[in-house]
RNA sequence: GGGCGCAUAACUCAGCUGGUUCAGAGUGCCUGCCUUACAAGCAGGGAGUCGGAGGUUCGAAUCCUUCUGCGCCCA
């Protein structure tokens, strides 16, 4: 079958991944091998796959293809979160447009049935696009969030902390959404710098004194006030410590309080306190037990605990825009000031989030914290780069208690149940239990009423954060809640994590609390942090810059293989990719430099012997050489990969690759024009080709997977993704350095028909100053033949012989002559000679310097000196070649 | 305000335990080649006081101190 002059990956992806997939090699189970695990951080189940999980998937399926090949039981488990805020948006866009519904109109029942629905038929497109990236996960084992199995996980370790005290119902400060209605967690909330402005209010004295001035960004709120702190080292303030003022255009009177708290410099060094719209003068206020007034609602609008009507009803942004003409028109307003200050934003509607006072639950971090901190700082856990150890340190040792109640319908309902004889928000009896029956029972017990019955309970309309069922994950897809004796025990803790380092908070930290408080036991071995992937400019990809690329289109465009490769060429762990097209494309032009050394071996005639003994000898010290180099290449390739250092590695095989295989080997075994080439070379390169595609299989899988094939007629089932990962030998240096040598030597004889423009195929005759070493040399088998075939010589001749216009190079501390036709300039020879010989009697001169230096040669490790010693007697031999050149030039 | 990290060629970055196998890679640039696998290619080339200043050491891109400039996390 004739070869297309390039590669087209998309003519072979499809087929190979299918028949991997039929050939069930992702398939795990357990057996007797040594297992090694990844799960799938899972993406939104709404999501689409973009730059970030195309790199963060390219290395868990390099981690993963490569242990399957190491021949343990590999284990990739895949699957998506429920993502309650986004995807509830979604399902209420989708009813909206295509089914005329509006989420108030239904039952939550009815709203979680069309959720199921709609996640049935658009959820998860994201785990078939990982497929054209060549992810080869168990898809068997795919898991979501909100699966039946998942779901009851998630109720039970609710129960079950609730039991142990570790998790509360509260009262606290949260982020509210008020787009979303729902409570953000911290780390939902993105702050930064806004424009805002500073209002001056003029406070009165009750008793018609002075008053106070203060500053605030939030003239609105006024109305929930319940003081004006000052800091007690502030003298201009004492006096009014303890008295009163008239909270302006409703004349209430507040006390005015004292809190070290207050910023002297800040403003006036007066501050309202409002301990609802706020979360430190929450705590101010709890200081001073004032009472909290609640003015807004849940929609972020003005409500009737305002006592200054006009605003009621308004938005929270067009009261305070109102509220600047009725301050103006009472004469409480001094002065308006521009000021820039960190606003937070919902993560996910960009709406301003207002600090609010609200039940929550919460669980409790204190306990959770302990062993998961431990466990990275003692490297139970290893991170990858380490250098994580201290963001990480940095937030558990700063711990906060975990709101885990969210306002939406979308997740996994909070099975906590109040009676409704106590009405909202009023509950001093709650029931947490796994079942409505259960909490029944408890119910009836409580109340010591036998007749209660589930209709005078009411349960939490609330459900859990999503990360509150994602933390529990690498337990959860094994089924080691209800099964903890099954097959967990042989996949868990995980071999390692595969994540971006901006969700080590929200998932990492969290799951390995969860290990340690269910399985006593971390879930992972090691953490491997990626990067973000940054454009040009250095910005991270978002949609809303649009300057993201669409990944299936680069898969498209350049192929999975390339894309892959472009992702990995410059992702060294935890550092940001810099994401260009043109990294693409250099692993599009690899694949394509792959393929045509595939399509030379291919087209070669084999005859059983070769032509002659100097072929013979050429081809074999050949063969040998790019054995030893590919040992070596393994030997780094296993160092790189203990230490995560993937992108290193791949640069090691493209490095063999292109370098050595195809630009030195390939070269050096290639017949001449229409010539055949002996079996034994043509098998040995089919061989060591076949083997060489095995090592780079983890990172480009479908074009080495292709080459495999087409190599050799395989039998069924011998593919390149079911082979044994070749392993690293003993490294024979001396025969390494021999062909080294001969390479210096082709190089250098390249070197001068570059600089005098001679053309590559015209042949030259070329003399070696005759010396031990050059004797030595061309002694070894293959040696000639190798160096006459790669620099196109027709002659190669050892004598003290000077041949007549001649240039010439050194190459270790031999000398050789380029016979030219042409005159030779010697001033331009001689100025070469001499600069060359400066350079070489300044290096002389640094050796001599270390080496006559005591205590260098004492205290220096042998091998050094020795180094040193041998830097030396080379450089006087060059010395003295040059010295000769220069002198037989005067003549 | 508290903490962490980074600064190496024009660009993006490697450089592990200090020692010319340490000043490297890729891209870009320059020169010459459509050489019968590959122009998505081949053979070559120039390019960096390793952010500044001190120090430790026989020896520093590498360790320490400090300054400058960036970035990030937390408050």
């Amino acid at each position: 079958m004739e070869l297309s002059a390039r590669y087209t990956p998309s003519d072979i992806e499809e087929k190979w991944y299918s028949h991997w997939e039929k050939s069930g090699y992702f398939r795990s189970v357990p057996d007797e091998r040594e297992p090694f695990s990844i799960v799938i951080p899972p993406p939104n189940v709404t999501g689409m796959l973009h730059m970030g999980h195309m790199l963060n998937n390219t290395i868990q399926d390099i981690l993963i293809r490569k242990a399957r090949l190491d021949g343990k039981n590999a284990c990739w488990v895949p699957g998506t979160d429920h993502a309650s805020i986004a995807t509830e948006a979604k399902v209420v866009r989708w009813l909206r447009d295509e089914k005329k519904l509006r989420k108030a109109d239904l039952t939550r029942e009815q709203f979680m049935e069309y959720a199921y629905q709609w996640k049935e038929k658009y959820g998860g497109i994201i785990l078939h696009q990982l497929r054209k990236l060549g992810a080869s996960c168990d898809w068997e084992r795919t898991a979501f969030t909100m699966d039946k199995g998942y779901y009851e996980d998630v109720i039970k370790v609710f129960v079950d902390l609730y039991k142990k005290d570790k998790l509360y119902r509260g009262l606290r400060m949260v982020n509210w959404d008020p787009e979303a209605k729902t409570v953000l967690s911290n780390e939902e909330v993105i702050y930064g710098e806004e424009n805002a402005q500073l209002f001056h209010l003029h406070y009165k004295s009750e008793n018609g004194a002075d008053g106070v001035t203060i500053a605030t960004q939030r003239p609105e709120t006024i109305f929930a006030d319940v003081a004006i702190a000052v800091n007690p080292k502030d003298p201009r303030y004492t006096a009014l410590v303890g008295k009163k003022v008239l909270i302006p255009l409703i004349n209430r009177a507040i006390p005015v309080i004292a809190d070290d708290y207050v910023d002297i410099e800040f403003g006036t060094g007066a501050l309202k306190i409002t301990p609802a719209h706020d979360p430190n003068d929450y705590e101010v206020g709890q200081r001073h037990k004032l009472e909290v007034i609640d003015t807004i609602a849940d929609d972020g609008k003005i409500n009737d605990k305002c006592t200054f009507a006009p605003i009621v009803g308004l938005d929270r942004f067009e009261a305070r825009k109102q509220m600047k003409g009725f301050l103006e028109e009472s004469g409480n307003l001094v002065k308006i000031e521009d000021y820039r200050t960190n606003i937070g934003r919902s993560e996910r509607t960009n709406s301003v989030v207002e600090p609010k006072l609200s039940l929550q639950w919460f669980v409790k971090m204190s306990d959770l914290g302990a062993p998961a901190l431990k466990s990275v700082l003692e490297e139970e856990i290893k991170f990858y780069p380490p250098s994580f150890q201290n963001l990480y340190r940095n937030w558990m040792e700063n711990l906060r208690d975990w709101c885990v109640s969210r306002q939406l319908w979308w997740g996994q309902r909070i099975p906590a149940w109040y009676l409704k004889s106590e009405g909202l928000s009023q509950e001093t009896h709650v029931f947490v239990a796994e079942t409505a029956d259960e909490a029944l029972a408890q119910a009836r017990a409580a109340t010591g009423n036998p007749q209660l019955s589930i209709d005078d309970l009411r349960q939490d309309e609330d459900v859990l954060d999503t990360w509150a069922s994602s933390w529990l994950w690498p337990i959860s897809v094994f089924d080691g809640f209800n099964k903890p004796d099954g097959e967990i025990n042989y996949y868990y803790p995980t071999s390692v994590l595969v994540t971006g380092w901006d969700i080590i908070f929200f998932w990492v930290a969290r799951m390995i609390m969860a290990g340690y408080e269910y399985r006593q036991e971390k879930p992972f071995q090691a953490v491997y942090f990626t990067g973000m992937v940054r454009d040009k400019l250095r910005r991270k990809m978002s949609k809303s810059l649009g300057n993201s690329p669409d990944a299936l289109k680069l898969l498209e465009d350049y192929g999975a293989d390339g894309v892959r490769y472009g992702l990995m060429s410059s992702a060294a762990a935890g550092g940001d990719i810099l994401f260009d097209d043109k990294l693409c494309e250099n692993g599009r032009n690899f694949c394509n430099k792959l393929w045509n050394a595939l399509r030379l071996i291919k087209g070669w005639n084999v005859t059983e012997t070769a032509e002659s003994e100097e072929v013979a000898r050429k081809n074999a010290l050949a063969v040998e050489w790019l054995d030893q180099k590919f040992q070596q290449v393994l030997a780094q390739m296993d160092s790189d990969f203990t230490q995560f250092r993937l992108s290193e590695a791949l640069l090691g095989l493209y490095t063999f690759i292109w370098d050595d295989f195809c630009s030195w080997y390939l070269e050096m075994i290639k017949p001449g024009y229409e010539q055949p080439i002996d079996r034994e070379t043509y098998e040995s390169t089919l061989d060591l080709f076949s083997r060489v595609m095995v090592a780079l299989h983890p990172f480009m899988p479908f074009v080495t997977e292709e080459i495999w094939h087409q190599l050799r007629e395989r039998k069924a089932g011998d593919d390149c993704c079911a082979q044994r990962y070749p392993k690293a030998g003993s490294v024979n240096e001396q025969l390494i350095a021999r062909v080294e040598a001969a390479k210096n030597i082709i190089s250098g004889v390249r070197d001068i028909r570059n600089q005098n423009q001679i053309k590559p195929r015209d042949p030259l005759a070329v003399t070696v100053q005759d010396s031990a070493t050059a004797q030595a040399l061309f002694a070894q088998a293959g040696v000639r033949e190798m160096v006459t075939k790669m620099a196109v010589l027709e002659s190669l001749t050892v004598s003290m012989e000077e041949p007549a216009n001649a240039k010439s190079f050194i190459s270790g501390t031999d000398k050789y002559y380029v016979a030219l036709n042409q005159t030779i300039d010697v001033e331009a020879e001689r100025k070469k000679l001499t600069e060359e010989l400066t350079y070489q009697r300044g290096f002389i001169k640094s050796i001599e310097a270390k080496l006559s230096n005591e205590r260098f040669v004492g205290g220096a490790p042998a091998q050094v000196v020795d180094n040193e010693r041998k830097k030396l007697a080379d450089g006087l031999a060059r010395v003295q070649i040059l010295e000769d050149s220069l002198a037989k030039l005067s003549v």
